[in-house]
DNA sequence: GTCTATACAGGGATAGAC
DNA sequence: GTCTATCCCTGTATAGAC
């Protein structure tokens, strides 16, 4: 699974993420897919305005220039980097989103499949959370509108729980917020080798998600 | 979502927090709160790395080299920042603590608090969720510890609350660190004159935590 | 696609006058 | 404490060989 040979030094883990598959099951070139994961992780790790080129380079076991051969620029990088955890994120919520069933299981899964991955990908998260500053406004667009569709399959799943009278709410929005918290901030906090696998992580806060979707006494139903 | 807007220019709203007032209480020198004030700024918007000394010296209407006046390096303005604004919180929050009331009350008020810290002070406090890696190790240490008396002020609300049988939960950790999320998530999303006063954001919140640590029997379950 | 070499700008920090 | 001037390193990006 992982590249054979002498692993890039400082790729480590990133080259094993469902982000990495994702850039091999579409062919993208080796070079390429190095490159990739310096980046998204010394972004991670140090900040877009903290990494320098040369670091990426050197992470990928290249020379400081070689960067430019795949993108045509640091901006560029950070860019198709959101772009491509964007998506993915949107193309797992939606094919959950699919199958119709219950709303407090659809719920159950989207939660899970957010929770799970911020922290399998903590590192690619915070970029997309709180790097994309740096992206030109043009860029930003684009990645906010990935951002929202993400926040409509949340929304979604509640709002048609209300509607089937499954969750009683109040006021949509908050919850919505409220769910997203716990799922997002998951990459702040989680850290490999934890008290908690990701997994564990995503039935907690499926459950806590739940609780907030389900106001408390509700004895005769 | 966007992580950073187009703040008032120059030092702006940053001049009527709680942490300017303190600034003017301890009769800290007008020039320095300026430049404390413009690099807090700064920070938030632009991250450590993406801010120049000399913009923090231009916020503040000075001339370039102004901001060594009052910090020794850019690495101190930040270690300063992140200081003054968590011993503030870790004080609002004891003040509090030092009341002895019904777990119950004492939860809501914490996460008031907190609530109303993180969307008064979301600039400065996206600073000290993010930027703090830029800090040298010795000063990251000093502050991580400030952190962890906020999380044990959270806590210590929580284990009292199950000692005394008034919360119901299996996993402390768990919940703390859920509460925890609710509330550092409005530095993300919170935008001044949005739909939610930074009170009913608190009060939203602080319902949200008591639901956390009061499960109704659940019949769905 | 990868390298070496390099141009060029930007930015952290200091010196010294006032 | 604030300024102007400046040093000098770092970092982005390009040129051109292989």
């Amino acid at each position: 699974m992982a590249p054979d040979g002498p692993a890039a030094p400082g790729v480590g883990g990133g080259a094993t993420g469902p982000l990495a598959r994702r850039l091999e099951e579409y062919r993208f070139p080796e070079g390429y897919r190095r490159m990739f994961l310096s980046a998204a992780y010394a972004f991670a790790e140090k900040g877009f305005h903290g990494t320098t080129t040369r670091d990426i380079a050197a992470r990928a076991g290249m020379s400081p220039a070689a960067m430019y051969a795949f993108f045509r620029s640091k901006e560029d990088a950070l860019y198709q980097i959101a772009i491509a955890a964007l998506d993915l994120t949107v193309e797992m919520l939606s094919a959950e989103g699919a199958r119709s069933r219950r709303p407090a299981d659809r719920l159950r899964d989207v939660v899970k499949i957010l929770s799970i991955w911020y922290a399998n990908n903590s590192p690619v998260a915070s970029v997309v959370l709180h790097q994309l500053g740096a992206l030109t406004p043009e860029h930003q667009a684009e990645v906010l509108s990935r951002k929202r569709a993400i926040d409509q399959v949340v929304r979604g799943v509640i709002t048609d729980g209300v509607a089937s009278g499954d969750f009683v709410i109040c006021d949509v929005t908050a919850i919505e917020t409220a769910i997203m918290s716990l799922c997002v901030d998951v990459a702040r906090w989680y850290r490999a080798g934890g008290r908690r696998t990701p997994e564990a992580i995503g039935e907690l806060n499926a459950d806590l998600a739940l609780r907030l979707v389900q106001p408390a006494p509700d004895p005769v139903r």
